[in-house]
DNA sequence: CACTCACATCAACATTTGTTGATGAATGAG
DNA sequence: CTCATTCATCAACAAATGTTGATGTGAGTG
C-alpha cells in the first residue's frame, strides 16, 4: 500500500510551492478572516498591483484560493478543501518510528 | 495579536520551499519508516548521488531532516519537531469564516 | 459614446533553483 | 602507507521563478 504522499507527489509539490513565498503567505494570512478584494489586499500588503496579481494567480492555480467576481471587484478567499488536504498530507509525513534504525539497511 | 503564520513568515516559507519538489517529497516518503543512509536512498530513488546530496542538504538546511554519521555512512531521518510545527502552521491557516464577506471592505 | 476603475496579462529582465560531471574530504580496509 | 568507498562540494549550465512597468480587458459611470 502506497503512502498518501507518494500517490500525489505532483499536486503536493504544487501546493507546497504555492506556500513557499513570503508574499503569498502574507496573502493567505490576510484571507484567514474571510474573503478580500484585490484592492484591499493591495493596501494591506503595500505591494504593486501587478505583483499581487501574479501571486494571487499562483495561489489560485494551485487550488489554494478561489475567486469570485462581483461588479468590478474580484474577491479572493481560501479554499478550505485544499487546506484540509494539505493538513492530511503533513499528518501522513509524521515519522512512525519503528525502533531506532531498522529498514532494509542494504549498507551494513 | 498576530497569527502564528505572520510571526514566522521566513521560516514558514523556507519549510514549504523545502517540500516544493517531487524528489524531496520522495525522500521524505522514504524516511517516514525510519532513518536511511544515503546509499540506500540512492538505490531506492534511482538518482545520481550528487543530485540526492543537493536535495538532502536542502531539506536539512530547512530543519526538516537530521543527519547522523556512523562510520563512513550518513543516516538521514525526519525531524519530528519540524513536522509538528508545520502541521500547526497549516492548522492556523484554516479559514475561520466569520459570516460571508465581512472584513474592513474599504472598497464598497 | 467616451471615460474611469479594478484587475489581468504581457514582455523584458534579474534572480533563484535544479542538474550534471568533476573534484575533494573523511573513513575504513589491506 | 595506498586504495576504495561514501558522501559533500564545486563549477558550469539550463530552466524556472519573481519583479517591474506597460498594455489589455471587462464592468460600471455619465
Amino acid at each position: 500500500m502506497r503512502s498518501p504522499l507518494s500517490k500525489n507527489l505532483g499536486s503536493a509539490a504544487r501546493w507546497f510551492h504555492a506556500l513557499a513565498d513570503e508574499t503569498r503567505l502574507r496573502i493567505i494570512d490576510c484571507l484567514v478572516g474571510g474573503e478580500e478584494c484585490v484592492c484591499d489586499l493591495t493596501d494591506r500588503l503595500e505591494t504593486g498591483q501587478s505583483r499581487l496579481s501574479f501571486h494571487l494567480k499562483t495561489l489560485k492555480d494551485a487550488g489554494i484560493l478561489r475567486d469570485r467576481r462581483e461588479g468590478r471587484w474580484v474577491y479572493y478567499s481560501l479554499n478550505p478543501e485544499a487546506i484540509a488536504e494539505m493538513e492530511n498530507l503533513i499528518g501522513s509525513i509524521k515519522p512512525r518510528s519503528r525502533g531506532l534504525h531498522v529498514a532494509s539497511n542494504r549498507c551494513e
